[in-house]
RNA sequence: GAGCCGCUAGCUCAGGAGGUAGAGCAUCUGCCUUUUAAGUAGAGGGUCCCGGGUUCGAGUCCCGGGCGGCUCACCA
């Protein structure tokens, strides 16, 4: 990283002739005494009247965005993390060494120190005099465009900082993201749930399907997994008498990328003993609705040519009602096997030669069903070989007591009353091994000490993950997960 | 993994049917003491993603590769 294009040039030689002068070129002394969003809150009612008579001094810090000059004076912008705030300078008002500093060293992208007192232009906006300016660190790289600012969106993901820097908006839809997970933790705790933090490397990727990480430890001298869920070890605390647990943290799945896909990404799991998947679901409901009154101020939530409408109650689906509503074949129908499957080869929608019953009605559920589910759904009824963890239906044990939700016709959460019948548990972790043995890497291991833990006792139990970036694209409008992640994964940069 | 699209100045983008590469902003040199996409006169700035091929001649056409985006496949 050594191109040395013209502006780059003239930038550092400007830094050199500054420390040609003896002068600190990278000082760390300055206070800043205000933000720039806090004084145009403050005084947005003072006129230039008011502000003549008591001039009001402040000390702002950020990064120059614009400068205008013009002879003997000069406006510029200086952004700072709160907004943007203007400056003036000018010949025989502000101090000749302002004036020299700003004209022969600074640049857009510097950031600097601005002391000064509050003024009103002609056009109205409040703008600090400056009486002092410093540059605190130099920019030695350009700044894109101010106008079209970054558009390559190459650029933008891997160099995040230039896009934070001049995109307003994504500086908000990130801002956004912290206030929606601060907002989800104080749901959970001001309804008694415990925060924990369970393993991220495990010697077995339970608690999902999915293809893991593995990584090796080496004084261990073993293999370890990163996790792809945190479930087993959620469900561990509520044997040990949580209750009620609940952890946002990061899970790794091995797996395609897409708009709707990172490597690692962000969920809630959430566990409540005592509870069943349909009191969940009220809980879910309630939870969508909170967020979207704090973060839009209604329950409706603009996402793309959609309005997202998060008022309970949602509607909920039974899992074969919708396919038999889609497909046209009716609930007897799809307990056919080979029904199902020509149906699905009709359709062109692929299914596993080995995959049972239940897996194919999923994949056609994916294919034929999800798209349409725009408006917060849930679905219920899940087919137990698709469900390993989850406890089964009383009055049809082919059925477990599952629900997901879907929204925008993607799945946001997942949620079941938990499987708490340590023999059915390790039936059912034997079950997926064959699956496992059939050639299906995504079948769930055996994880025996999770099924030693359940043989102590686990009190009948809900659980729940939602996808948390899924989450915030729906309340920040974001078309693709990378929107919603700082640092997504990308190719390694060819040099 | 497959299909489609993209990659040209620091940034945003033009380059008709092959003929030695352009604009705006930015930069540099001037003028300009309330501007805000400031204005104004001039100047400099290019590995046209990379490598082959066709051709007298390739940013442009062909082949291969790289990176990215979208769609599909798998998943949350």
């Amino acid at each position: 990283m050594t191109e040395e294009h013209e502006q780059i040039l003239v930038r550092k030689q400007k830094l050199a002739a500054l420390k040609a002068q003896g002068a600190q070129p990278y000082p760390n002394d300055f206070v800043p005494t205000h933000t720039a969003a806090a004084l145009l809150t403050r005084l947005a009612e003072a006129t230039a009247e008011d502000l003549e008579q008591h001039a009001e001094s402040c000390a702002l810090a950020g990064r120059i965005m614009s400068i205008r000059h013009f002879g003997k004076a000069a406006f510029f912008h200086v952004q700072d993390r709160s907004g943007q705030m203007q400056v003036y300078v000018r010949q025989g008002d502000s101090p000749p060494e302002a004036v020299v500093l700003l004209k022969d060293t600074l640049d857009v992208g510097d950031v600097i120190a601005v002391s000064g007192t509050l003024f009103r232009t002609r056009t109205g906006e409040l703008t600090i005099k400056a009486t002092a300016l410093r540059l605190l660190s130099k920019a030695l790289r350009p700044l894109p465009e101010k106008w079209h600012g970054l558009q390559d969106v190459e650029v933008r993901y891997r160099q995040r900082y230039l896009d934070l820097i001049v995109n307003p908006q994504v500086r908000e839809t990130f801002r956004k993201r912290a206030k929606l997970i601060q907002l989800i933790r104080q749901f959970f705790i001001d309804r008694d749930y415990l925060e924990v933090e369970t393993p991220t490397m495990q010697t077995i990727a339970g608690g999902a399907l999915a293809r893991p990480f593995v990584t090796h430890h080496n004084t261990l001298d073993i293999d370890l997994y990163l996790r792809i869920a945190p479930e087993l070890f959620l469900k561990r605390l509520i044997v040990g008498g949580a209750e009620r647990v609940f952890e946002i943290g990061r899970n790794f799945r091995n797996e395609g990328m897409s708009t709707k896909h990172n490597p690692e990404f962000t969920t809630l799991e959430f566990y409540e003993a005592y509870a069943t998947y349909d009191q969940l679901m009220a809980l879910t409901e309630e939870l969508f609705a909170f967020l979207a009154r704090q973060v839009t101020g209604s329950p409706q939530v603009r996402y793309g040519e959609q309005t997202l409408d998060f008022t309970p109650p949602w509607p909920r689906l039974g899992m074969k009602e919708a396919l038999s509503q889609q497909t046209g074949l009716s609930l007897d129908e799809l307990d056919d096997e080979s029904l199902v499957r020509a149906k699905a080869r009709a359709l062109g929608v692929h299914i596993p030669a080995a995959a049972p019953l239940g897996k194919a009605l999923e994949e056609l559920f994916g294919a034929v069903v999800e798209p349409h589910l725009i408006q917060p759904t849930f679905v219920v009824s899940y087919p137990v070989e698709v469900s390993p963890l989850a406890r089964r239906n009383d009055a049809d044990p082919r059925f477990v007591d599952r629900f997901e939700l879907y929204v925008a016709g993607r799945e946001i959460a997942n949620a079941f009353s938990e499987l708490n019948d340590p023999e059915d548990q390790l039936q059912r972790f034997l079950e997926q091994l064959q699956e496992r043995a059939a050639g299906d890497e995504e079948a769930h291991a055996l994880d025996e000490d999770y099924v030693r833990a359940l043989e102590y006792g686990m009190p009948p139990t809900a659980g729940e993950g939602i996808g948390i970036d899924r989450l915030v694209m729906l309340f920040t409008d974001s078309p693709s997960i990378r929107d919603v992640i700082l640092f997504p994964q990308m190719r390694a940069e060819k040099k």
